[in-house]
DNA sequence: CAATACCAATTTTTT
DNA sequence: ATTGGTATTG
């Protein structure tokens, strides 16, 4: 037998060898489920099964990368490299776009993101002018977005007096008419919407039944990750594909589903076996992640659940640390004792950064866990939040961009028309856009045709109009010979984008200054990549969809050493020896938002679930009496989930309050709090109802961070160094390039430039008013 | 049409 | 607290 299969235990090498047919492996936390799935392809392959007959649909495009390299390991990179590996959207974009024009659509269409959902769904409410405090454009988007996630079209919507009418009691009666609009303006842009990549791959494959034919016949073999939390457009899609050969093989687990409001249906996984003949049922769960303690801890939190599939988790591992609970008076306390005791551990255990994690349940709450951090000298990075390429900066260049691929792209032109300004206004644009509709064309062949279309605009702004026609075809020709990265570097040169940003060197401009600079380093980094790669062409088509569905997870830059900051939901997947779980306060985590009903509380306790379950051998729980929200102090309790923790699992550490009465305690948590800024506040009263659980508090008092200590950088531990001193001969370490030495140093003031010859990736000079060094050696 | 100044809403999670 | 949108003015 081959030797990777020995790594397996018994139940994980049941469902590896297991090929044929359907099939659920049921997979506890941590119970090895990649491994399995891993090695399941490569057993297949080395069965003889061709790689382009295998079709693998993961969560993550980073998880699908990941598990390649494994299987590449396996069975060699050339034959891995067929498989068909990715996140649902990005396989399904791929393939809608090889059959487009049977769609209606063209084959560079261009993909919206949220955020140009939402701009061209606020530009149609005003449009029709609609209230736009009754029509909320984000309420109308999500609503949009779960009618195309259950298949409902504009025309099913308005074949279903259900949906109207519970439209109409949501006093949005025109709600249909808004979503056909947007329908139609995303077909006329060439654009899909990521829910139209799912919904479009319906379509495709109901009205074409060849097309479903062939893609059932390439896909023989089909696995899907994560299958608690597909949605019904994805479901749908499985079902069809795999239809004919019936080898499906789903993985997931029930008590990690976490996605439902985004249109994941739980029912999903556990009405599986109802869907398919003979489905064979494997389990996974035994956990070799975490502790008995932590193991025991999530089995008794999930305990409180009604739906859910039989499972038992268990651990052969040591019984490990109880779950330390600390209470704090405020957020910056928080931040600070999980600061002070990463800081710690550290020393105490000879750790790395990178060993520990802090989540929490909303973005919002990193702010307070990056000042702690930065002020201990903690390196960190945060994943998620506002994603690289969401950036106002780089969304701008990437418009430009857009617009040369598809000019129909009517959100990439909106947001470039006048932008550097180059007097095209409002009143201009809403003209145009009127005008287009009226005519039934795009934005910009009303532009192209300016002189033959009826518009009131004058002579002075119709030169103008041209002019920018005539820039963005000069691109589009350029586009024809020029990589990726020297057209881009050409269009922020000259659209005026860079000056428009460096006209005043204010500390925004210059950080957007680097963020472009990153961004063509990043094309130039595809450039160069896609000369290896095979199965990349490089376009810029495909940079710009590589972008689209990119996940900040999947951009895992350099190997820094750094504590990983992030949302629960972000972290699914991941595991780390030390886990901070932070915020665990009543209406924050549960979210407010999520309490109305059981099911959604039930998925914020899957949710816990699932953070507590990323820890190895210790986990933190933590919660402030009160916390800045919309800039105001708000008191909180601590969360139900606390509580719901069998007592003797945790250890509840010291609080606060009673630290700050033992100097030798105080003096590592507070040593930067100044001490007459301590003020007393009335009694708040105990909020831990279990009894014995709290020590009783001693005295209440509030701390206010002094504002002077807030930090002003921004930066995570990458220091600019335009005015330092740096010499040839040191090591340095740069975000994407790793760790180089400084060969040459040349130029002067803002030209200053280090040629440095970096480990991997080799000799790259690099302006360092924009490049990110850390000085090591 | 552009620049400035004030005002409102936002914080649940993301492909 | 930050961001984006709107109103006003030049």
């Amino acid at each position: 037998m081959e030797a990777y299969l020995e790594q397996l235990n018994e139940a994980q090498l049941a469902p590896t060898l297991q090929m044929e047919g359907p099939m659920i492996v049921i997979a506890g936390a941590g119970s090895g489920k990649t491994r399995v799935l891993t090695y399941r392809i490569a057993y297949m392959m080395s069965k003889g099964i061709d790689p382009f007959n295998i079709l693998s649909l993961t969560f993550t495009n980073k998880a699908a990368r990941e598990m390649k390299e494994r299987i590449a390991h396996i069975v060699g990179a050339s034959e891995a490299k067929n498989l068909w590996m990715g996140t649902f959207h990005s396989v399904f974009a791929k393939i809608l776009r090889i059959e487009a024009d049977r769609l209606g659509y063209p084959s560079n269409f261009t993909i919206y993101d949220t955020q140009d959902s939402d701009r061209l769904i606020a530009s149609i409410i005003k449009e029709m002018n609609l209230d736009k405090d009754v029509y909320k454009y984000k309420q109308v988007r999500s609503r949009i977005s779960s009618y195309k996630n259950s298949l409902i079209t504009v025309k099913a919507y308005f074949n279903n007096p259900e949906l109207i009418e519970a439209d109409a009691m949501a006093r949005r009666p025109r709600m249909g008419d808004v979503y056909k609009e947007y329908v139609d303006r995303c077909f006329k842009a060439g654009a899909m919407d990521f829910d139209d990549l799912l919904l479009k791959t319906n379509e495709l494959l109901t009205r074409f039944p060849e097309v479903l034919a062939k893609y059932q016949n390439r896909f023989k073999y089909i696995l899907v990750d994560e299958y608690q939390d597909t949605n019904h457009s994805q479901y749908l899609i499985v079902r069809a594909l795999s239809d004919k050969f019936q080898n499906i093989c789903v993985v997931g687990d029930d008590a990690q589903s976490i996605y439902a409001f985004r249109g994941a249906n739980i029912n999903n996984i556990l009405n599986f076996q109802k869907d398919y003949d003979d489905v064979k049922v494997f389990r996974l769960e035994q956990n070799y992640r975490s502790t008995k303690n932590i193991v025991n801890a999530a089995n008794s939190i999930i305990d409180k659940n009604q739906t859910k599939l039989d499972k038992v988790v268990w651990t052969a591992n040591d019984e490990g640390a109880k779950i330390k609970v600390n209470r704090s008076l405020t957020d910056g306390d928080e931040g600070r004792y999980v600061a002070s005791t990463i800081f710690e551990n550290k020393m105490n255990h000879q750790l790395k950064n990178s060993d520990f994690a802090v989540l929490y349940r909303t973005n919002a709450q990193s702010r307070a866990i990056e000042d702690a951090l930065r002020k201990r000298d903690i390196k960190y990075r945060i994943y998620g939040g506002l994603s690289f390429y969401q950036r106002k900066e780089i969304k701008d260049v990437l418009s430009y961009l857009r617009l040369i691929i598809n000019p129909a792209d009517e959100e990439a032109l909106k947001r470039i028309i006048n932008f550097p300004p180059r007097g095209i206004g409002q009143t201009t644009v809403d003209k145009l856009i009127v005008a287009a509709n009226g005519y039934n064309k795009t934005i910009f062949e009303v532009m192209k045709s300016i002189d033959k279309v009826e518009v009131r605009i004058n002579s002075g702004t119709r030169t103008k109009l041209q002019d920018f026609v005539t820039l963005i075809e000069s691109y589009q020709v350029m586009n024809q010979s020029a990589d990726v990265f020297e057209l881009a570097e050409h269009v922020t040169r000259t659209s005026g984008l860079i000056k428009e940003f460096n006209k005043d060197g204010t500390p925004e401009g210059v950080t957007r200054m680097e963020n472009i600079e990153e961004l063509l380093n990043g094309m130039k980094d595809f450039v160069e990549g896609q000369r290896e790669l095979a199965d990349t062409t490089g376009s810029l088509a495909e940079f710009l969809e590589d972008v689209a569905l990119a996940t900040d997870l999947d951009a895992d830059k350099g190997d820094a050493d750094h504590v990983a900051l992030m949302t629960i939901h972000l972290a699914k997947g991941l595991e780390f020896p030390y886990v901070y779980i932070v915020g665990l306060e009543e209406d924050l985590f549960p979210s407010a938002m999520s309490m109305n009903t059981r099911s959604e509380l039930e998925e914020e306790r899957r949710l816990f679930y699932v953070a507590l379950t990323r820890a190895e051998k210790q986990a933190y729980l933590t919660y402030a009496l009160s916390r800045y929200r919309w800039g105001k102090l708000i008191d909180s309790e601590p969360s139900r989930f606390i509580e719901e923790i069998d007592d003797k699992y945790l250890d509840i550490v010291t609080t606060i309050e009673e630290r700050r009465f033992n100097p030798m305690l105080s003096a590592d948590i507070f040593g930067d709090v100044e001490p007459n800024k301590i003020r007393f506040k009335p009694a708040k009263q105990p909020t831990l109802k279990k009894k014995g659980s709290v020590k009783k508090e001693t005295a209440k008092f509030q701390v206010s961070t002094p504002k002077n200590l807030k930090p002003v950088a921004k930066s995570n531990g990458n220091t600019n160094l335009f005015d330092s001193k740096l010499a040839v001969g040191n090591i340095v370490k740069h975000i994407r390039f790793g760790t180089g030495e400084v060969m040459q140093i040349e130029g002067a003031g803002a030209d200053l430039k280090a040629e440095i010859n970096f480990q991997h990736g080799g000799v790259k000079k690099l302006l360092l008013r924009f490049a990110k060094l850390e000085v090591i050696g």
